[in-house]
DNA sequence: GGTTTTACGTAATAAAACTATATTTATCGC
DNA sequence: GCGATAAATATAGTTTTATTACGTAAAACC
């Protein structure tokens, strides 16, 4: 796949390698790459104040077959949504710029992670969900928010759910568990001391535990059952971001592949659930 | 701008309304996009089985301005990654379908939601919460989750932030609102009564109400600064996924905005907290 | 069953891209 | 600093590709 390689930042990368009139086609592409996706190679040239053959040329240089394959390239480039080449905040940005760069970053971590899902522990994870007798989500700061949102969605499925953020609770509902009980435990480095140390108490019961976090971590280690997340996430950004995304969209497909295993006559009893909240809200206008 | 829509989808959903010819190309383009986007008017038209101005007509019908406006249209919808049309997840769906069309709806959100971002409504917001003297984010049901993630981020920011689920609560702190208090309300149909009637108590207050919702909502109306998040969530899902994710991000960019607005000095302050964490984790291998 | 409308293809035209070749510009030796 | 050679760039012609205009066939309608 082309997607890997942005044609735009390798054109700016290797701008300053290139002859005269090569960066003369250079700096009219960069001037307005979304333009030279829709012009002729002819407009192209008058635009760069070159002859066609050089644009032609230039193609060539950067690994096109051609003028048309060129712009494929670029439009690929440009659709695939990561314009901006540094992908961290930085403080000479400003309002057009970084709400921008951020949605870039998340797209992009949902990207990379939909490339590679980990559908076999995805596939376990349900059944284990899909079975059980209770269920618990565990995650603390940032993966607290991501439990909670958990707990919102898997209630639905007429196991009883719940979320818990004290340290001491953790330990002792660890403790508790049974046969039929899974303990999902949300993080997303898995070096969070309180919760290893909960999922280890868990593993040490009959009960299943759930891991949802960072391949090869201490975390993963107390699991039975370990769906890897490996987003990077941006450390020079002091506020984690696109990992819980991923998370939470893990934590979705979760839910839906509950629903398939109950198969189409649950659908009513979600909707039972939807209709519940009828009279809680304004009526459309 | 055509980056909102994504052609294969269009294309695939009007399949059966068309006719003959058409639906020949359709199918050619289908078997094979990735292919169509390198080959030419006449290699496409033989492999479909008609004619080269029936190809033509084609892409006009699509939008295109002629065929090869149409294949970089095309190239750009196999960019953006989104490849299922039909998004809903079907009982028909195994774990190879279902897990992509879930994430394929939440980058499909993301990238929709970022090409029409309500910058002047979050430019506002950023002022009133980088002054406020406290703040309050408000949601129910999955908002809550969102409202909870907020918490995690904004504590940063050296004021006093709060969330809250207990309706009772929400009255008498929405009642008890003065100046440089901002309430900050979530939710995806801002149309929850209990939510609403908060924001209009605040909003008698001297307290600034600060919406994340659909415009034109009755929240939206209770609010100084309504954030606009128009994300279409497929009403048939019985389970609301994308509208939260937008949500998130868009509360990722107030928490940047605040931030850059705290200047570079503050860096440090961000960085002692990030650091207060270090001793709860076990140290990487 | 005839008429009108729509769909589709043929062929001519126009546009765009590419190639071969000529010209200019730069580089190096003397 | 001048001539020779090599590199870079442009011109013009050729080929490929796409579009338009028009005519015929099929379908829908009356």
């Amino acid at each position: 796949m082309t997607s890997g390689t942005n044609l735009l930042a390798v054109i700016e990368r290797q701008r300053s390698e290139l002859n005269k009139s090569e960066s003369k086609v250079a700096a009219a592409i960069l001037r307005n790459p979304e333009e030279t996706t829709r012009s002729s190679i002819a407009s192209l040239a008058t635009q760069a104040g070159v002859s066609e053959p050089s644009v032609n040329r230039f193609c060539k240089k950067f690994g096109a077959s051609g003028f048309p394959d060129f712009k494929l390239q670029l439009a690929r480039s440009l659709a695939s949504g990561v314009r901006y080449v540094s992908r961290a905040v930085e403080f000479s940005d400003d309002i057009n710029t970084f709400p921008r760069k951020l949605f870039d970053n998340a797209i992009n971590a949902l990207m990379t992670a939909r490339e590679d899902l980990p559908l076999a522990a995805i596939e376990r994870a349900v059944d284990h969900i899909a079975q059980a007798r209770r269920v618990f989500f565990f995650g603390l700061g940032t993966s607290a928010a991501v439990a909670r949102d958990a707990e919102h969605k898997f209630f639905r499925f007429n196991v009883p759910v719940s979320t818990h953020e004290d340290a001491m609770m953790l330990r002792m509902l660890s403790a508790s568990g049974g046969v039929g009980d899974v303990f999902f435990f949300i993080s997303h480095t898995g070096r969070t001391r309180l919760l290893v140390e909960a999922a280890e108490i868990a593993k040490n019961t009959e009960a299943t535990v759930v891991a949802l976090t960072h391949e090869g971590s201490p975390l993963a280690a107390q699991s039975h059952c370990c769906i890897n997340v490996d987003v990077e996430e941006d450390t020079d950004q002091y506020l984690p971001m696109t990992s819980r995304l991923v998370q939470l969209v893990i934590l979705d497909v979760l839910a839906a592949g509950v629903t398939l295993r109950r198969g189409e006559s649950f659908t009513p009893y979600l909707a039972r659930i939807k209709d519940s909240l009828k009279d809680t809200r304004f009526p459309p206008s």
